[in-house]
DNA sequence: CACCGTTTGATCGAATATGATTGAATCTAG
DNA sequence: CTAGATTCAATCATATTCGATCAAACGGTG
């Protein structure tokens, strides 16, 4: 039965939102319907609006209050768009890695799925600036070594002038690369200046660098150049890249390989 | 009416699988989907999102608070006493951080606590070799350094020549030490003498060296010298402490606070 | 009363979350 | 080290939930 009491305005509705948000920390819409005599849809808009006035988080099936902690970390998340992609990559590179080699793993989810494979191998050292890296091998494995430096939250990997002093006394045998964008003319490029730095440093001290990159990444250009084509020696991507755009990539130096 | 069906949100599901792992530091997934009545395919999904959000780890059969890998001689019934302790000492430390200060945070369950009551703050530098307390602030908080080394996996901490490097550069307002025991005579003793190393380089680079131990580490000796007490300025530890024990420290030179 | 803008409710395809199944990986006992 | 049991990841099927769209109800105005 219709209640009498509906002649509630938005405004009013808001309020009783807040308040009841509020106290409860978390609600669904479902419960929110039947609580004020509403249809869904319109609790949905509701929310929508006091979401874009700040106070509240929508999250699938009702909103919390925004205080009610859950921190969302920074890092987006196109993790399972290109998995398949990313983790044929990383078993082609991983096939790269020989016995008693000294290899760096750069941060990008890409490369991390390399460490995730990595993970039993032993005769084998490690060096690293990502953290998550770092934990994917942190339980056992190979011997690890983490490049001091400063977290660059948004990629959770130690960047800036602190990473070339531990760096400056390894040598390693394969840098396994990761990057925003690499593009024929712009070579690597990456975000951050500070990330594009150490990355240098890093492909200085490489016998061998190799770039680990799904076909999304082709062509596409970011802020801070983070090597040349010159400097990297393997490029490790998947099947859909360009064909036009591979045989010009293979001719500015590097060795394709399509996983 | 308690009519109501009561289904969950995600995010209330992660908020309690957080309390739970917290709480047991360790927890298998049988237990879980019959605690919150989903299924394992769920709850591995949801364990998945909080590994990647940081703070557990996930482990076969179940997941483990991040720290509780933590700690060699580790009785389980003395944990959680011992853990009030740890969590009354870390508050008196965060009592000593100032705004502006440049502290670092050594390994150590105690100590990790202490990064866990940072994790708000602002205009902060904090140091750290502990990947746990890297881990814990690397979603927000104050700027970090990680200082290079090679992993110790026992202590998941970064120790060895290689710290040298990074610490040599730095100036620490603040040092906050942890240690497997302290004597009177014998000073800091650690099991490992790659850590005890860099505990040194640690204390002659800070101004201020604040030791967290709760009193189950007095009078207990370890293999490898870390410092001796002319090095250490404050010795914060609980009240179970003994009497005679503390008082023979003080005349060694620090201040000794009971939390 | 006709007109018009606003708000609400209803509908439907798309997106998302969950549960079940299965072959593969991992652990453990011997 | 092997065999058996457990746990996992991947996949598919199903059930909710969402967002967009449109139609109905409402309220004011000329």
């Amino acid at each position: 039965m219709p209640a009498t009491d509906n002649k509630t305005l938005a405004p009013q509705r808001w309020e009783a939102l807040r308040a009841l948000i509020r106290d409860r920390g978390v609600i669904r819409v479902e419960d929110l319907r039947r609580e004020l005599r509403v249809s869904a849809a319109t609790i949905r808009r509701d929310l929508d609006e006091l979401e874009r006035r700040g106070g509240i988080r929508r999250v699938h099936g009702g909103a919390m209050s925004v205080e009610s902690r859950l921190d969302e970390p920074l890092f987006a998340d196109k993790r399972s768009l290109a998995a398949r992609e990313k983790r044929r990559i990383a078993e082609v590179a991983a096939a790269m890695v020989a016995a008693g080699d000294t290899i760096y793993l750069d941060g990008g989810s890409t490369v991390l799925e390399l460490a995730r494979l990595l993970r039993d191998r032993t005769n084998l050292t490690v060096v690293t600036n990502s953290l998550q890296a770092a934990l994917e091998l942190s339980g056992r494995g190979p011997r690890l070594i983490v490049i001091g430096g400063e977290l660059r939250r948004l990629s959770q990997t130690l960047v800036g002038p602190l990473t070339r002093l531990v760096l400056g006394e390894l040598h390693l045998d394969k840098a396994f690369m990761g990057t925003i964008g690499f593009a024929l003319e712009e070579g690597l490029t990456t975000t951050d200046p500070s990330e594009a730095f150490t990355k240098q440093l890093v492909m200085r001290q490489a016998r061998q660098v190799i770039l680990l990159a799904d076909s999304s990444k082709a062509g596409k250009v970011s802020f801070a150049r983070a090597g040349s084509w010159d400097e990297v020696h393997v490029v490790v991507t998947d099947r859909q890249v360009d064909g036009a755009f591979a045989r010009e990539l293979a001719k500015k130096g590097p060795r394709l390989v399509r996983a």
